[in-house]
DNA sequence: TAGATATATCAATATATCTTGATATTTTGA
DNA sequence: TCAAAATATCAAGATATATTGATATATCTA
């Protein structure tokens, strides 16, 4: 219960549903590309995709001082039907956006 | 988008969610009764109730002094894999109780 | 018809979640 | 080695949601 009750949780916020629409279109992505492409400012971005991640939508790997984040392979029938109805949901997008500096 | 949020929000409630477990068990079921199997007040109860018809998951029918709620029929993919995952979580359900007068 | 039952809704309070700004940590490159 | 960049986390305030108790409405039955 309390496993089911975290994904819908993670599902019940506009920010992160778009999230996940952006990391199912755009691949893995770290944070700054992010940041830039939603402008969206750091702490935040960073406390959602962490929600995404201890859900279990998301993993994160740290190469150099960036950190990617992209979606699971392995996922159960929940998490894969929420992202099949996410991936259908009309809505926009930001474009991509890279200022980071690498 | 609206409505993909009112259906995690309506899933994101471990009453709820024992609630839809309930009458995908037991069935329709009047607002009295799941009162009293849940041992939970009625103006908590008729509240979430509402939050489930209206995210689409159960309907409602009155019948004499009694409103009937179960599940709907017809459900989107969505619903219906949420109904799954719900189906499938192992947790304890109160006994049936009747003590409403008819 | 009056009283009791079943249900819905509202107002007030309690609780949880989100946003922002500040701070801490790690890594890279000058 | 030091400063800047990338990221995570925390505290405080704002916002949303849940719970309770009170009230309103409709229906049944004596």
């Amino acid at each position: 219960m309390e496993e089911f009750l975290q994904v819908s949780g993670a599902l019940y916020d506009e920010t992160r549903v778009k999230l996940l629409k952006f990391l199912l279109r755009h691949g893995p992505s770290c944070v700054c590309e992010l940041q830039d492409s939603f402008g969206m400012i750091q702490s935040r971005l960073s406390r959602h995709l962490k929600i995404l991640k201890d859900a279990g939508f998301l993993k994160s790997e740290k190469i150099g001082r960036w950190t990617y984040y992209s979606l699971k392979e392995e996922m159960d029938g929940w998490h894969h039907c929420a992202l099949e109805a996410i991936g259908q949901l009309p809505i926009d997008l930001p474009q991509v956006s890279r200022e980071c500096k690498r």
